[in-house]
DNA sequence: CTCGCTTGTCTAGCGGTGCTAGGATCGGAT
DNA sequence: ATCCGATCCTAGCACCGCTAGACAAGCGAG
């Protein structure tokens, strides 16, 4: 069985390197340039080898998202946990959580823009994606305000993390007045 | 002249043709059934017809964003207006908005999740834009609260809306709560 | 040790994409 | 009537995601 085993584990080291590398490609020259072909040859096979571990684009972008849900994740409470007292905790996630969509573009599009073929809000999303959320509620739970149902103001606080991270990447918004606008929804949104 | 002027006119009428047909293909089939090929199609022509009109499908997208931004403008204060007080107005605004991105999918998209080669938040953003952008601004301004620009108030609402509009179409919310978001975000949000 | 077979990989190609070069055609001006 | 320029189309480029079928390498059986 040590063959098998070993074939298994090469297989598994291959299938590592196609995400990574779909993901560096991605970061350094946009989810445009990553086609099959680009992506077979920078692995050094051919493009049927990708299609023997995914059933196509699709689910490369889908690996690429739960492997960044568990960054952000990680980032998000790295981020609140530094910070002592509510208000901080509050700010210091807003700001991990744009810091990540600033800095890691094609897996945060991989995530929440692209379509990865991934299941949302339902009873089989992946545990990445359910876990990051779960960041996110750990801290923003706690300033719900009375009457206000966590994970509810979770989604709208999340949404508007979400809303801010794309319309400033896309040049809709003015970049320099970031920190204004994440203080104003600190200030507003959370009950402190 | 008069041979110029009828010429001018049919052009101008081939290329409203155009981004309607466009528009209308997305609103039917979703943007990536909007091919040249298709859409030269419909339009009776052939390809390179569209290439005298439009630099490529860029700008034909740009074209029914524009397009959509007056008519989200127009959506925007005739939804805000009927109502009366400053609660009400900014409650029917949010609606108005999460209602126009809902019912018009493809529009929307043309205006903030596709590359339309626009430019945003700059000195050369197209009138239509800056309108809707102005629309926003009229009801929301009355609610920024003392010492907090309305334009920057503005921005930070807008994203919140545009997080709920795009998580809530791609499955990221469920889309049960959708009213209940709006009114915690309006409640907390808003200064009234 | 050799043979047959499975397993894995590659070459080649399909139908599609956005876009464009170059030739044909048509209509107004002379 | 003829010329000429504007207008439009046919045909084709390079690329896309994806797949069928040929081929080779490595395994287990005899």
């Amino acid at each position: 069985m040590s063959v098998q085993e070993r074939k298994e584990r090469e297989r598994a080291g291959r299938e590592r390197l196609i995400v990574a590398t779909a993901r560096e490609l991605a970061e350094q020259q946009g989810w445009e340039a990553v086609t099959t072909r680009r992506l077979a040859e920078r692995i050094e096979y051919s493009q049927p080898v990708l299609y023997s571990h995914f059933r196509g684009k699709r689910e490369i972008i889908g690996a690429v998202a739960l492997d960044g849900a568990s960054e952000m994740a990680a980032a998000l409470r790295a981020g609140a946990i530094a910070a002592d007292g509510p208000r901080e905790g509050v700010t210091a996630l807003a700001r991990a959580y744009l810091d990540f969509a600033e800095h890691h573009p094609a897996v945060y599009d991989a995530m929440f823009q692209l379509d990865g073929g991934l299941a949302f809000a339902e009873e089989d999303t992946p545990e990445p994606l359910k876990d990051a959320f779960a960041a996110l509620l750990e801290t923003l739970g706690e300033v719900a305000g009375d009457g206000v149902h966590p994970g509810l103001f979770t989604e709208v606080f999340w949404a508007a993390l979400h809303g801010l991270a794309t319309l400033t990447r896309a040049g809709r918004l003015p970049p320099g007045d970031a920190e204004r606008r994440v203080e104003l929804l600190v200030d507003r949104l959370a009950v402190l």
